[in-house]
Parts: C-alpha cells; sequence; structure tokens
DNA sequence: ACCTGAACACCGTTCAAGT
DNA sequence: ACCTGAACACCGTTCAAGT
C-alpha cells in the first residue's frame, strides 16, 4: 500500500510485488536452499511429472526439504509457478535484429537486416518449440499476466517484428494477436497430444492410425478424411509441420495484403 | 476391451467409454438426481465460481445431495467437466449454410448462399462470445480431447466454411488452425482479464488505466505505448474488437492471397 | 535468518453399507 | 437402483516453535 507500483488491490502477479526477493549473503553454505535452485527444481518436476502431479510437499521432497521450508523463498505457490513460466520463456532465442531498443524505433529498416518473415517465422517457431517441451507452460500462460522480464522481451521483439513487416502502426495489435494466439494455440494442442500419448504408452503415429481407424466407417467424417488425404504427410510430426507452415505463410500473406491495400 | 472402439487403454474420453449413460425410467419422482441435471448445476456453478472451485462436493451441495451421489451417474470429475464443455458448445450458433452434411461436399458452392467471409466472421464470433461468457471453458478445451458432439459439429462447421472460400484442400488444415487458435488464444486472455477484474472489483477500463499509469515513466515501453496510441479506442471493449476485426481481416486476405496465388 | 511439526480446511475417490 | 458415511491419501497454507 506504499508505492503505488501494486495494480490493483488482490496479488495479481510475482513481478508487481513490492518486496523483492530475499536475498542470502554471498558467503554462506552452499547447500541451502535459494530461489534459483528452487525454481530450478520446479521446472525440471514439471517437465517430468507435468503440472497436475507438482505439489509443495513433492517439490520439498525433491530438495531433502519439509514442505514449509520453500515458504520462506516464496509467498504462494503460484507465485512460484510465475516464476517457474518467467525462468523457461529465457529459452527463447530471440532475432538479433529485434533486441536493441532504440534503434528499431528510430530507423524501422536498418539495413542488412534479414526480412522481417524470416525473423517472424523464427520467433513462432522458438515458441512452438518452448510450448512443446514444456507443456505446463500453456495452462500457466493463460492463467497469469505473463508480464516477467523474458516473456517482456519476448513480446517486445514479437512487436519488432511485426513493425518491420511495414504494417501500419494501428493493424500492428491486431496482425500480432492473430501470429502469435495462433502459435500459443497450435503448440498447446500439440503438446498435450504429446503427452496424452506418452502417459498412454503409444506412439503419436500409432494413435492417429486408432482415430483414423475408430471413424473409419462413419460417414459424417468423409469430408474430414478428404481434407486430411489431400494434404498428406506420412508421419504426424511431418503433416503438424505442414500444417504450422500454410497457417504462417497465410498470416504473412495477409499482413503483406494489409500493408499493400 | 470389447468392440475396439476404445482407442487406448487408459480412458482418454467419456464420448470413448463404451457404457452409455444411466438411464431412468421416464415416470419416476421428478426431484430425483439426472445426468441432465448435474451438468447444468454444473455449468451454472462454474460460472458462477470458477473453474478453481468447482468441486465435486460444492456441487453435492448445490444439488442438496451427498457428494457420492453423483459417482452413480458420472464416473469422474473430468468426465463430469468434459460433459460439462460439450453442452455450452451447443450454444454456439453454426451459420446454416454449413450444417447440411452432404450437399456442401458435391457442391461447394451452392448458389444464394453467403460469402464464405460473412460465415466465417460468425462463426468466430459466436465462438469468442462463447469463452469470454464461460471463462472456464479454455482450460477445459485445451485439456481434454473435445470430441464430444456439439464440439464436432462445430468443427465440421468451420472446415466447410473454409472449403467454401476456395482455398485448396491441403491448405484448409492450414488455414483452419490459423483462424481457430487465434480465436480460443484471443478470446482465452479476454475472459481471462474479464475475470481477473471482476475478482478485483475494478472496471475493465480503469484497470487498463492503471497499467498504463505503471509504465509510464519507463522509456523501454515506449514503442508499446506508440503502438497503442496509433490504435486508439476509447475502451477496452473498443480496443478488443477492432484487434480482433484486424485480426479476422488479415487471415481472411491471406486465405484470399493463397487461394489465387 | 532460516527451518520444522502440528494443525486447519479442504480435495477426488473407494468401499461397504443401507434402503 | 439409487444414495449415504466413513475412510484413504492427498492438497495449500497458517502459525507457533525451534535453532
Amino acid at each position: 500500500m506504499a508505492t503505488g507500483s501494486r495494480v490493483s488491490s488482490p496479488r495479481t502477479s510475482v513481478w508487481l510485488s513490492e518486496r523483492p526477493a530475499p536475498r542470502r549473503k554471498t558467503d554462506q553454505q552452499p547447500d541451502g536452499l535459494d530461489r534459483v535452485k528452487i525454481v530450478a527444481a520446479s521446472v525440471r518436476l514439471l517437465d517430468a511429472e507435468g503440472l497436475a502431479k507438482f505439489s509443495m510437499r513433492r517439490l520439498a521432497a525433491e530438495l531433502g526439504v519439509t514442505a514449509m521450508s520453500v515458504y520462506w523463498y516464496v509467498d504462494t505457490k503460484d507465485d512460484l509457478l510465475e516464476l517457474a513460466l518467467d525462468t523457461v520463456m529465457g529459452e527463447i532465442a530471440l532475432p538479433p535484429e529485434a533486441v536493441e531498443p532504440a534503434a528499431a524505433l528510430a530507423h524501422p529498416f536498418p539495413a542488412g537486416q534479414r526480412d522481417w518473415r524470416e525473423q517472424l517465422r523464427q520467433l513462432a517457431g522458438e515458441y512452438r518449440k518452448l510450448i512443446v517441451r514444456h507443456p505446463w507452460l500453456s495452462p500457466l500462460t493463460g492463467e497469469y499476466l505473463n508480464i516477467g522480464p523474458n516473456a517482456m522481451a519476448f513480446a517486445h521483439a514479437a512487436m519488432r517484428v511485426m513493425r518491420n513487416s511495414g504494417l501500419p502502426d494501428d493493424k500492428v495489435p491486431g496482425a500480432l494477436s492473430l501470429v502469435y494466439q495462433f502459435v500459443y494455440g497450435y503448440s498447446t494442442i500439440e503438446g498435450r497430444f504429446g503427452a496424452r500419448c506418452r502417459a498412454a504408452g503409444v506412439s503419436e503415429d500409432v494413435f492417429y492410425r486408432q482415430v483414423m481407424d475408430t471413424i473409419a466407417g462413419r460417414p459424417e467424417f468423409d469430408e474430414s478424411r478428404a481434407i486430411a488425404e489431400a494434404r498428406g504427410g506420412d508421419t504426424v510430426a511431418e503433416m503438424r509441420a505442414r500444417d504450422f507452415a500454410v497457417a504462417l505463410d497465410c498470416a504473412i500473406a495477409g499482413i503483406e495484403a494489409l500493408r499493400n491495400g
């Protein structure tokens, strides 16, 4: 209730809390707990066992400590998950053209930089891989404000790339949403499907075959089957790659049309 | 383990279970429990209190019954949520041109029907409104296979509309993903933001103002602010409507380009 | 400053028992 | 056929107490 940096009365995000992370003196027993260690262990557990099985008690056991020790470093489970979320967002490799802040504002088209289409495809591909690699990330992205430093750097880079397309500024948010939300939704489904198959102990291709066999005799799926055949692709991974590429092509073609028209 | 209609060993969806929903004789005390009643009460509770607060015990209390009675009609909480999910999917008004199955396959362009762009915008708008109206729906859509009858009808309608654009069949899945996942992601954020504001007791416009004030003095947000000003819009609702329209315009322009090029 | 143990108010679900 | 009560194995979090 002091500085006014908080945005609304109920706590909305770790990143808006006034109190900084507790610091420990540098020279202390190195086997002690630590915010960084806690978050790293959380990411490890989330990757290995999924969001549903992640609990403060499970985490504490992993750290060889009692459940309540963690609460010295973190206020709530939600805060911890927000920290884990932003930590993995740092794994995204940003296009170098999109990271310097001041230059881009003054000169939207620095000479010699790669085409904006390439940059956009790189960002989209990176984000997709991230979400598929960490399937627990999707629900958290939807749940929290996602305003940590790494998430912000990513959002800014995406915005710069979109401006580099030459699209008028008033259309940038809409076009950005189109691409960003597509990648998010697409990769979420992809990641969940993979996790589901792993849990069931079936390969993605086998599972896909089974689904196709299930709808084999049903005429109401004739159109879907025709579409699937037209697209082709021998493996699920291949089909996914094609659809993803077509969708990005479509968005990019749309951006070019809006820019020129 | 009998008919082969199940897709993998662990139960993946209510809709793939062999055993039909328990039936009660028609003439029985009308105040008894019922699958339909249970699902309806679930939807009511989910709308009122959100997914996080929804529990079997809470639901049972609402129905004036003990927690375990519900388990007579439903195997697990997950199954119940899947049923609730598909139930509200039925609220979507499908474009009449996209519901008859056989005609569309034979004649992709029946005379006198509305433009495919209009149909696509209607579907997108309907889905957006649904997700914003029921914010609990988004996480469930991500979590389950979403293959209930109403979800399937919606997916088929969307596919027909996309085919009506004249896009070659091999590009239909990609273009469909672009639009569908965009609407899903966009509406999810919109719905969560609304729910968050309601929980905090702040109007969306006030909250937005506060965020803008928070980043007022920070130069790293200069570009974001410039973009926001270029877009204009006096209220959050207005800005959202504009961005949504621009994104759809962009996707539609992209579809036209892929179709012609 | 950091960590523990016991306790509170919850969960989903199983299972034997009632009518 | 339908519903209940007690119980099991969990949760996140508070709080007083230890060192």
